[in-house]
DNA sequence: GAGGCTATGGCACCTTGCTGCCAGAGGCAC
DNA sequence: GTGCCTCTGGCAGCAAGGTGCCATAGCCTC
């Protein structure tokens, strides 16, 4: 098999993917857009797992993937069946799946498909050359490493701001007194309180420190 | 050219990567362990931004390359004429340099070299596929982004926090109140609050919210 | 319309946090 | 020892935060 060469269409990827994974796939690794950038492999993914639950199978998602309450079903069903998903705070243009560690593909650059309702013949690239997998895999890791876990980003964890909640966090973090805060926000000095109350039994927190630090922490300053 | 090619050797490296520099070096984009990764990249890059200031280039480093007093002020120096320098929040065993998006090199793997203090003949490859680029491509740029500009570790943003300062903030974080905090730490109300502002005042925050949000975000929380 | 529910705002009262002032303790130099 | 400096803790007074209570306003249902 040469070290590097170029696939067309999903039957060519699959027919190329699937011997490797029967053969050595001990490892499953990818990062995706969507839920569709490789196909089948969610199936294929769901297989091993329930072949031989020791197989460990990684998956990076592009932000988007939330998006879709359907997608997200999806996702949790995958994280239920033992795959570690994460979620990368930044677009993943391109597709890549690790094999063992030891063969990558790579989705090819996006071409509009023949027709509109056709069927997409995408291109994608396998190499097996060692320090291009390698190297490719520690930009992997690396992304991996800072995406946040589906889990720390599921609905029990992660709390419900609505905007208004969102105007008191921003004024409580700007450091304005309530007084200042309320006037701000054009609601009387109680009601200002009253959202800072339950802003703080939204965070789980005791006191005022110990939510900002929170919040702080679950990135909900910014954006 | 060939698409893609192993290469042995600084010298060959180099030889390889000036011309392209010289044709279409427009980015110069590359993640590293630490600043010997690519031998006389630093000085080329320096050489590149002199002669036309326009010209893009980000470099992302392991987080080792932090613990270095030298190595940091050498990333100052980088910074300071227009460099990009990220610090990857995990190690990056291999690396990679993109030049203008169409050409890569990577590090071979890791090798002892022959004799201790002798030249170390290390290994590169080198690729211009178009797939294989974009998509290695994309997965820098995930790590990039979630990447943390050296500016924001600099000396300045990051407060210095002592072991002190430390249980401090630990006790304010765990939610009790002074009272309880001071007797937790064996020391009077006064000067538990004592510890309190001079904290605030290190964070630069206005009150025991934004503090919180502060550390929060500078995960002075965990570790 | 009456009745009920919810959100808001004003008030009062209490707790907690913040800081200026001063007294004492400990260390260091002379 | 004296003088000086720094750190600490107690006290006091004020500012700020927290919350229970109640009146009012808006809205929905019947």
């Amino acid at each position: 098999m040469p070290q590097h060469m170029a696939l067309k269409g999903d039957l060519e990827l699959h027919a190329r993917i699937k011997p490797l994974v029967e053969l050595y796939g001990a490892e499953w690794v990818s990062a995706a857009r969507d839920l569709d950038t490789w196909p089948n492999a969610r199936a294929s993914a769901r297989l091993r797992i329930r072949r031989d639950g020791a197989r460990q199978a990684r998956k990076l998602y592009s932000p988007a993937v939330l998006a879709d309450e359907r997608d997200r079903q999806v996702l949790r069903e995958m994280a239920a069946q033992g795959i570690q998903v994460r979620i990368s705070a930044t677009p993943l243009p391109q597709g890549t799946v690790f094999i063992d560690r030891r063969t990558m593909f790579l989705t090819g650059p996006e071409t509009a498909p023949s027709s509109p309702h056709g069927p997409r013949h995408r291109t994608y690239t396998m190499s097996a050359e060692p320090a291009l997998v390698s190297g490719a895999y520690a930009l992997f890791e690396a992304a991996w490493e800072t995406a946040t876990d589906l889990a720390a980003l599921s609905d029990a964890a992660r709390p419900r701001i609505d905007a208004q909640a969102r105007e008191v966090l921003y004024a409580l973090g700007s450091g304005m007194t309530d007084v200042a805060a309320a006037r701000e926000l054009g609601m009387s000095l109680r009601t200002y309180r009253r959202r800072v109350a339950e802003l703080l039994v939204t965070l789980g927190a005791d006191s005022r420190f110990q939510a900002g630090m929170r919040a702080g922490e679950l990135g909900l300053t910014r954006r």
